[in-house]
DNA sequence: AATGAATGAGAATTCATTCAT
DNA sequence: AATGAATGAATTCTCATTCAT
């Protein structure tokens, strides 16, 4: 127990883990994990103590890289509707690139047997966009609604443009739905 | 004609599922089902073929249920945006009225054991609303999207500001967030 | 329970058992068996108290019209080879007609289900046989074997004459098969 | 390389399936034949991937056998009927020895739920006395019948024999059937 | 008598986790 | 640390039989 040899190992599991579950659910059993990354069923536990940890640890790893996607060249000293921009642009460019892993996510969302405590460190996946989203209501580019409201709106709504551009049958077109998407959210949010 | 099958049996079952599935998923043992609804395991058998039968019917019977929900007193005469607003609140009230029944909905819609035939009659649950978009859409009261975009924003809106409703500590605070995600969505939608 | 009042459904009953059994052998659902014979499942157990005794009873009923077949027109006055060769030729010819018959006695002869008084009950069958299969020996037709040996060899070779009478492409060549397999018993038999 | 398969553990469970089965048929419990075995009931699967597979496997086990016993110091250069008397005393000896192993090897010989493949695996155990059977026909030391017929009736007159060999009162009486079987095949089947 | 819904004890697998190697 | 065999509880579904209608 504890102390893994492999880093490797480790990523192996969790890529395996990435496209059983986007496949079969928070049920894909751990066996097929463990066989997709190469490594023996026990090996998965000398890495993961049990499922639920392993589930708990890819959620963790994909709210991680989504956030540094996210994050990366974020422009703070633009204006607040540039940066949720942005972010917007960024995650839904990042959910359409990688769709096991936009769909791992989703479903490790919605699983109870992702823990409560990765599920609150995978908020802070967000803050920034959420501090963003508080400053814009502060100074009234935003309309005076809870930020966690407007941040929730804002994910479900990229969530929703992204089904779109996934199944888009081009490059242009999934591009329009991007843009409109991010309009949407922006009119339905701002003053007028 | 020996006892017949009996309606209370079925419904008893249909609840219980529900109770269960939210709580579980779809995963939800059907022992449990059967235990919850205070009959024999074999017994939840001879009202549904199999685990996909029992969860392609739950599907259904919730879909119809909230179907004829938004649909009653349905302002067919009235213009778009009322229409619109009538099925939203509707299906809000429903959702935070009944927020096993939300979740148990919301599971089974992402399930893969839900049959494909369940899931396209149950998208005609939103026929008339898919409609009225439509039709909002052509007359120029909504921006010129595709109208299965607009559904499906409509969608997602709906139930992000539903967990908000359900999340919130008066009627007054839910009445909030059920007007102000309304505004959002048309505002969103519309031109200007 | 008792009393039955129809003969026509237990005629039913046994003929749908001969076809289901001849395809599933003894472990055939007792509902199968009762739909194919068109009455309710729990008609069945008026009829018949368990299933054992379905089974007990369809073996009976078989072995009764084997027997009746063997000896219809049966020459007792003929001499024992010519008695036992009409035998052999009624009870082929039965097998290679009903093949669902011979392929259900089959199975419900080696079912440990079939109660043992039927086993001896149905033993009845090959009486005449039996008796004429003493008489050869007595009178120094047959070789000095135990007439029980001599019987159960007259069954399992009648038995493996038919299957390749079954599989036969013409008339002809079942035909064939039947006389050589005759030939074949009697001269294994018989002294010289 | 962890804990090997053992092979010790094979042989227990195809041990147990053999008293199971003989008892039972092929609707004998898994759970049964683990608990016989003295393993847990899951463990069975790690060597027969399912049940049908077992009793496949344990099919061609008792056929590879009794083909080793048939074979063991077969006197090839000796003529065609003491071949065939080789053939059929060892054949007979294995099954009267073996009760058990007889019984299921008969009971999985007409189960449908050995697979094909083993079935045509298991026809191997005989290649060499139906070659016999073939060079006997061939040089006209049996009369001109099908040699596949011929096969047939040597199955299945030893079948009887055993039968009444096993339930012989002595040591003496059981020789007696084996050779009064014996000689019954082969004036059967020989000129004369 | 006939019907078929109701029952609950199996039956064959599956699977997370442990532990001998 | 790595392996994969071993475990046994849990799961879905079947089926002979009973019994309310």
């Amino acid at each position: 127990m504890a102390r893994p040899k492999s880093a490797d190992k480790r990523s192996a599991i969790l890529q395996a883990a990435i496209e059983v579950i986007a496949d079969q659910g928070d049920s894909a059993p751990t066996a097929k994990i463990a066989k997709g990354a190469g490594v023996a069923e026990g090996t998965l536990f000398t890495y993961f103590g049990n499922k639920d940890e392993l589930l708990s640890g890819l959620y963790l790893e994909l709210k991680a890289e989504l956030n540094s996607v996210m994050m990366k060249s974020f422009p703070r000293e633009a204006n607040v509707k540039v940066r949720l921009h942005h972010a917007w642009d960024k995650y839904v460019d990042w959910g359409t690139a990688n769709p096991l892993k936009r769909k791992a996510m989703a479903l490790l969302t919605v699983s109870e047997r992702v823990n409560p405590a990765a599920k609150a460190e995978g908020a802070k996946a967000f803050v920034e966009v959420a501090a963003t989203i508080d400053e814009s209501i502060a100074q009234g580019a935003l309309r005076d609604l809870p930020p966690d409201f407007v941040s929730a709106l804002l994910g479900s709504m990229a969530e929703t443009t992204m089904s779109f551009m996934s199944a888009s049958k081009s490059k242009a077109e999934a591009g329009t739905y991007r843009e409109a998407g991010f309009e949407a959210f922006w009119k339905a949010m701002a003053w007028e």
